[in-house]
DNA sequence: ATTAAAATATGATATATGTCATGCTTTTGA
DNA sequence: TCAAAAGCATGACATATATCATATTTTAAT
């Protein structure tokens, strides 16, 4: 099992606040799990006794609608946590988080993290910024969904996917999402996404290499998403 | 000027963590303000150096999409506090809040806020319990903008009102919103959302009392907004 | 009280987007 | 290696929603 104080992670998430003790606590009672691409970490509505925190990879989490198709809320990936809302409100998880690469994530058990609440300010601290974070990120995902036309936010959710997740060496972006999920990011139907990354294509903003997706004018496509 | 020890709303917010030598501090660095229909307490980008507690009267928190138009993201009423993100975070305000009703409103400083974080864990988990539950909403939020159409969105929407603001004794809805306002709450155009209304009145679930609405058949709106 | 301004309402029309159908391509698995 | 399945692509069409125009009603101001 290996030790959390060297573990590569922990100086990007929440956990920096974490002094050698704690840290040797958590080394202690944490499981790691090594989950495959389209394996799920937890599923809406499911009891999560605990948060993750992830060494490799990236996950979607996402929320059923009503009309049966699976909405992307946000990205997740290495060095950030997962599960901190539903532990702190105590609720069962809001949203599901299915891997998109192959990951390795940590899971450290609610009663430890409980305690660092309770005696770590700066933990807590951290952790609340976060989620402030994700607030502020949410809602003006939110007004985007509301106000933006779906060619806007396809444009910005590309250039978001170059921003955060990079490129290949050929210039393809790094993260493979499937058209259906990519269209699940955007708020839309898979076909009309196709469409719209044809006519992105026949432009020359972007150039489609078989499924891949490589940004050519990223000052266009920034243009576009406003 | 008031004591904070007396007033009614602190029971309900995060507040009530707080003992009675941090009330008093509160009593003592406070502001008052009354704030009348239609003025902002304070606007996206501004920084606003602390948050305020809302004694009466409801706000809107909204957001300018690059369309030029108004989103709304959240209504807030009395009971519940105003600009805590900014304050955790660190950052000016991501939304403008005005208000839709005359209100009294107390503004707590910055410092005084953060001393409490420090040193009182309860009204730190009370705060962070409450953001988390705004994020939940707003991620509910983001996918019904996303996936709903916006007969769903407006259904849904009067049922919220009419279930958190309470109807006049005409059964028509306490909180009056203009057409412009309740378009914007949905995402849509003020005429899309005006002839929405139109064809629920001919439908009979809800009545136009004059630019009041009354819900008749809650049911059948409930299925609707599904 | 009278006029101006704002809010509400409705029609006509354009357009973005969803849905259904179908063919092609790639991946998967036996 | 081949068949089956999944994913990608595109056309045809339906429809929800935005936009622009204009009329009516309500509210505010002089």
């Amino acid at each position: 099992m290996g030790k959390c104080e060297q573990c590569i992670v922990r100086q990007f998430s929440s956990l920096k606040a974490l002094g050698k003790e704690e840290l040797l606590k958590i080394a202690d009672c944490k499981t790691s799990y090594a989950i495959k691409k389209g394996e799920h970490i937890f599923e809406e509505g499911e009891i999560t006794n605990g948060i993750y925190c992830i060494k490799d990879g990236v996950c979607k989490l996402s929320k059923l609608s009503s009309n049966g198709k699976d909405q992307i809320v946000k990205l997740v990936k290495a060095g950030e946590l997962l599960g901190q809302r539903s532990i702190i409100s105590e609720e069962p998880a809001n949203l599901s988080a299915v891997a998109l690469e192959d990951m390795e994530v940590c899971f450290i058990p609610k009663n430890e993290i409980m305690q660092f609440f309770n005696q770590n300010n700066q933990f807590s601290m951290n952790v609340m910024k976060t989620i402030c974070g994700d607030l502020k990120e949410a809602d003006e995902h939110m007004v985007d969904m509301a106000q933006k036309s779906v060619k806007e936010r396809l444009a910005g959710t590309l250039i978001y996917l170059e921003e955060t997740f990079g490129t290949e060496t050929d210039g393809t972006l790094h993260l493979q999402l499937s058209r259906e999920e990519l269209a699940g990011m955007i708020g839309t139907a898979t076909e009309s996404c196709i469409r719209l990354l044809s006519e992105l294509n026949k432009n020359n903003l972007i150039e489609l290499v078989g499924k891949r997706i490589k940004i050519v004018d990223k000052n266009k496509l920034r243009r576009l998403a406003e």
